[in-house]
DNA sequence: CTGTTAGCGCCTTCAC
DNA sequence: GTGAAGGCGCTAACAG
């Protein structure tokens, strides 16, 4: 079942040349060092009769690159989000010739730390550490050992790391700008209160988010017709506020929800109430997740962007470990860079223009 | 920033004792080899003051062993199910010591010999091949260099590869017995016809279900009141459908929505018209996707089991593995044994007792 | 232009 | 009980 490897020099002595010079020609090193076509030629012929791969873990050992990563994230049960970042960073990897491992903590910091020992020892050339909500956390010291890129974390304190991160605050200016540039006035918020140093629970996303969102109302002289927090953001909270919202009869114009899924307990609420969107009422949201586009009308929204965060922070990754190589590892690089991804608005039904 | 890092024979070093006899007290094979207590107190207690780590790349080298594996999935941009499979996956190995490399091909062949060629390069022990639709396909040659188990995938011809597949035929048995058994006589099949040859599209999973279904009620001397195929199984197909079916005007007991995109499809249809679930029908599914049990009332829907086909797929891989290795790779093991996992009912509000 | 040599870090006989 | 020697497969000097 299990055919025996194919080796360098079963290679060579096949092509009857030394193993080295099997190496260099298979290494594509050939012409630079001028080794003869004819030895090339045979070489390659052999390697390929013979179905020969060069081993990694060989090669890794000898040269310190194993091109190849590891992916840590904490993602907790519930969230769908995960999937597609890890895609994000095994796609780039892929792209330039590099394997990923894949670990996950649920939030263990025990767990992350054996995870980290276990892809330290395998060698990988860099990490990637995600958190799939974005917020403060300390970094495990276990991350200085190699060459490692925050997914969007928050670090608690200073780092000399890249920190990949969803743009979250001109989110929530666009957001606001959408809805005051089509005509809405009376604006309420769904999911958090009206002060940013208190958005819970998604901290830093949330306040960053809100803060965005006031600021623009600011700008144009307006208030938030009403902001309520909710404890989950999911849809019977959504559904919750939004009925309370209804029952006390303010004016809405437009409803602001901070994640689809607030979104949709919203929808079921403005349904029952017979309130109409986007007809009675405008409904925006951020995330776009699958069923955003299901709901009936479609739900108009900011797509979280996990899929080119993940991208995005293998490539960073990526260039440090290559600059790093290439640079003889000199010194500690250029240090925290902060790269911030936008979230792309989807438009769709759910946002109609007034007045 | 990034250490260098520490050998055993720095270790030994430290220690005063040969490479030899470090490795032997750190493999903890010390007492059998009868090493002096003092020797090996010295070795651990340098090792552990240095931070060391053995390196995983050398002794693999040396031993044939890398406690790696590979997953690689054909998952669609579109279906959310592959994360939980592979979640269930890189748990399953990390219990048992082992870390996961992740590839996805997104259906491209070549793509999928590419991936399989760069894990077989890094020495994977095995891997774990999927699909997230279940379906028939030619098994990739390149996966008899080393142990594979099928996980969702149904070979095109016979295969000696051990499989891990969902209990599809006894979820469409149970499906038709919940709801013969709670007073259902006007069954609506949503997605499919009523001919499990022709059961697109997802061939295999679709019709082993249909299956189940059909074998229950003829059991029970019943038939499918109506069975509408779908192109796609999503919500505007399965809305569509179900608004045909109440234009028709058909009497319906319940409905069986082949998934539950269908099922968020047929319940906007239902409200539209103004039938409710499950006072006026009944309303059963399959997948139990994140939204099943927001949608109002709760869909009663069966869980794609897709944590523990991720989970269950790789313990066998590394049954597999590790047998082989015990055994000195003596014989081609037990071929091709067929796991088959069962769909756990998610019991909510959609399905209501008639008569 | 090609071959020989010397490790990368670890494990495993086999002498001492 | 312990240490020296060899080799897993590959690459990178350095001779020739």
């Amino acid at each position: 079942m299990v055919r025996k490897r194919v080796t360098l020099s079963q290679v060579a002595q096949e092509a009857g040349v030394a193993a080295s010079t099997a190496s260099l020609v298979l290494a594509g090193r050939a012409d630079e060092l001028r080794i003869s076509a004819t030895a090339q030629e045979r070489v390659r012929e052999a390697a390929r009769r013979l179905g020969y791969r060069p081993n990694a873990l060989s090669a890794g050992l000898r040269t310190g690159s194993t091109r190849t990563l590891g992916f840590v994230s904490d993602s907790v049960a519930s969230s769908q989000l995960a999937g597609e970042m890890i895609r994000g960073a095994i796609e780039a990897a892929r792209a330039r010739g590099y394997m990923v491992f894949v670990g996950e903590t649920g939030g263990d910091g025990q767990l992350e730390r054996d995870l980290l020992d276990a892809m330290f020892d395998r060698q990988v050339d860099g990490i990637v550490l995600a958190t799939m909500l974005t917020h403060a956390r300390t970094i495990p010291t276990a991350a200085t050992r190699m060459p490692t890129v925050l997914l969007n974390i928050e670090p608690d304190g200073d780092t000399d790391l890249v920190q990949v991160l969803p743009d979250e605050y001109r989110a929530g200016r666009e957001a606001a700008r959408l809805l005051v540039d089509t005509g809405h006035r009376r604006i309420h918020l769904i999911g958090v209160g009206d002060d940013p140093a208190h958005a819970h629970p998604f901290a830093l996303a949330a306040a960053q988010r809100l803060r965005g969102v006031l600021d623009v109302l600011a700008e144009e002289g307006l208030r938030v017709a009403s902001a309520q927090p909710a404890g989950q953001w999911l849809p019977p909270e959504g559904f919750r506020l939004t009925t309370a919202l209804v029952e006390r009869g303010e004016p809405a114009d437009a409803l602001l929800c901070f994640n689809d899924r607030l979104a949709m307990g919203a929808y079921q609420a403005l349904q029952e109430a017979g309130v109409r969107v986007p007809d009675d009422v405008s409904v925006l949201s951020f995330d776009d997740t699958p069923f955003a586009r299901w709901l009936r009308p479609g739900l108009t929204t900011f797509a979280f962007p996990q899929r080119a965060l993940g991208r995005r922070a293998t490539d960073e990754l990526i260039d440090l470990i290559e600059r790093a190589r290439d640079d003889g590892d000199e010194g500690a690089g250029p240090g925290a860079a902060v790269h911030l991804i936008p979230l792309p608005l989807r438009t769709r039904e759910s946002v109609a223009e007034r007045g």
